[in-house]
DNA sequence: TTGTACGCGTTATCAT
DNA sequence: ATGATAACGCGTACAA
């Protein structure tokens, strides 16, 4: 049955009886027609099932109604669901979403970048290693091609959908101070490629030196290790002194339970532990996992809706950073034993940290 | 610095002195050049950094390199993951993916279709609500798209890629009886819109009917119920007899297991609760969770893969469904308490009652 | 109100 | 080996 032949706006012309650009006018709802010639296309049009070729539209308008998205990678839920606010937004107004995706790896980043100008994408939304030193990005923007950063911090001269990570994490050393915690670690996956990772734990670190905490253990794990509950079981061993450890993300976080398990370790008595991101599933958990709560389809949605006011033509202003929640679950707690000589400086009025009101930010 | 004028071939032809023709055939390696002119066409265009424009080659050549790709949400990462598979394979091949959800929204699946077929892709991957219903997809087809499925069951005449979730669910009837379980329930959502949902519905019926055991309780719950867990405890609460309850999706397992807490039942003593798709997060738990193991990502790529062999004309065999693996967890024990008298009251020797399932397909 | 004709960027055909 | 030109599908300036 496949009959390739596509059915153009000549066509439907011929079919009308009238000129292409009768057709395009009426169609289009542009310039004067005739009652008569309309109802002629139109019933044509119909009969025939006639769509606008969007590629022969482009090429005339110079706009492809295409805006390209570059994540790290849609196997993380968290950028998963960014690309589906985004996409919803984009959609709305119009535009489809060209997907790409770099695992992380900077060379296909650049190479993304350059297929999604090819195809002469409207607008770019990218999440990727180094923004500030991808000269891909700077054509594509010199080229005239608006784009905005997703999950940043704001670039120089870039706008950006994104919360700020260091001010949660500077949250976090403060909830972990009102427990009673002195002695920390971050543990942190792809530290070098996610200035995200980079962000939490300098804004981890600033939190507990002004809180008078011994500064943070910084853990890094590769992507074995983290899918390891042994592996991770030994790198936690080597670090028996800390009463709490703050995760890069929620899955990290429920993967560092399971080696703490292992170790014999109890949470949160013998090890507290703070996720990021703060993923459903980690509300049903038996012990529901302590985390600072954000909300990437928004994070996508506002990306969409900047890119869309530079698409217009506008020059939106850089956007306030989205609302984290400091969500208190049961995996933070009171480590099992105070030392007299900590608890001075750190020791919390509250007994209850799990039952605090959450924080909120915006 | 946003100088709008893009390099065509023409500047780059102007620059090396020859013809666009010459430069074409330079470019692409197509046709006869001499070493000289080459030479100068090479120079020009990485003088003035061009690149070809995707636009004007499909246009010209009537394919697109995109393939369009439809899922019901990208924040399913069950989804998001497949489609995370299907994007690699075809970039590798040199297409990118066009993206678009549904919502689980059957009038939004063909509207996805309509744009996706109007910007001319050269194929289409798709998860829908109700592909063999669809006329947009019949049309797309007619028209000779190819199309390939995801998820779905194979149906007439459309490949695709996908796990028998039918014998899977007969696997998780056959573990339940194992394990001493006779009064079970299949907790389900989205069960109206997904056919996933109903093929392990009635494979877990007709495990349970060839096992002697009772035929299994359906249990359908809403986004909402199923996001409240003392909305899912009450609606838990309205079915006391059952001793296992296989959930349609892992979330749902795990949510499932903190209403059962609510009512104050162990897991997996006072009820077994078995999950599917096998997400890497339920290994990590306390409690790891029993489930079916599917790899989505491979499911992507190999839609991807017999898509790329229609492009190419060929006209692949139907797949064989991807494997799954029971994983055993801890989730899924024998039941507290054997009652003697409903043995002999729900051993029927009779095969009838699992071949007239009790929904009926839209 | 309607039609003609050009240009968008590219490749292929046909001469030269 | 190279160049001129048509064609792809569309919108629009211009002419009628």
């Amino acid at each position: 049955m496949a009959r390739g032949t596509k059915i153009t706006i000549r066509d439907v012309a011929a079919r009308a009886g009238c000129s292409v650009a009768t057709a395009s006018r009426v169609l289009n709802r542009s310039g004067a027609t005739s009652a008569d010639s309309r109802a002629r296309v139109e019933r044509a049009a119909a009969d025939l099932g006639f769509a606008f070729s969007a590629i022969g539209r482009a090429l005339q308008s110079s706009r492809s109604m295409t805006v390209g998205v570059l994540v790290p990678s849609l196997a993380n839920p968290v950028f998963a669901e960014a690309v589906q606010g985004a996409q919803e937004q984009l959609r709305d107004a119009g535009y489809q979403c060209l997907i790409a995706s770099s695992t992380y790896d900077p060379e296909r980043d650049a190479e993304a970048l350059r297929v999604l100008t090819a195809k002469q994408v409207d607008g770019l939304i990218v999440t990727m290693v180094a923004p500030e030193d991808s000269s891909e990005l700077g054509a594509a923007r010199a080229s005239g091609i608006p784009a905005v950063l997703m999950f940043h911090d704001p670039r120089a001269g870039l706008l950006s959908a994104h919360v700020d990570n260091a001010a949660a994490a500077r949250e976090v050393a403060r909830r972990c101070a009102d427990a009673g915690h002195r002695n920390t670690g971050f543990l942190a996956l792809r530290f070098s490629t996610s200035d995200r990772s980079r962000a939490r734990f300098t804004g981890f670190m600033q939190g507990c030196a002004a809180l008078g905490m011994a500064a943070p253990v910084l853990v890094e794990v590769s992507e074995d290790e983290a899918a390891s509950p042994a592996a991770l079981a030994r790198t936690l061993s080597a670090h028996p002194g800390l009463t709490a450890i703050f995760a890069s993300n929620d899955v990290l976080a429920i993967a560092l339970q399971r080696a703490a398990r292992e170790l014999g370790l109890r949470v949160p008595q013998d090890l507290s532990v703070i996720g990021f991101d703060g993923i459903e599933i980690g509300r049903h958990l038996d012990r529901p996992l302590t985390t600072v709560e954000t909300d990437p389809e928004a994070m996508g949605r506002q990306a969409a809706r900047l890119l869309l006011a530079m698409l217009r033509g506008e020059m939106p202003e850089p956007p306030a950073p989205l609302p984290f929640t400091f969500r208190p679950g049961a995996t933070l707690g009171a480590p099992a034993e105070d030392r007299d000589d900590d608890r001075a400086a750190t020791r919390s009025p509250s007994a209850h940290p799990d039952q605090n009101p959450s924080f909120k930010r915006t």
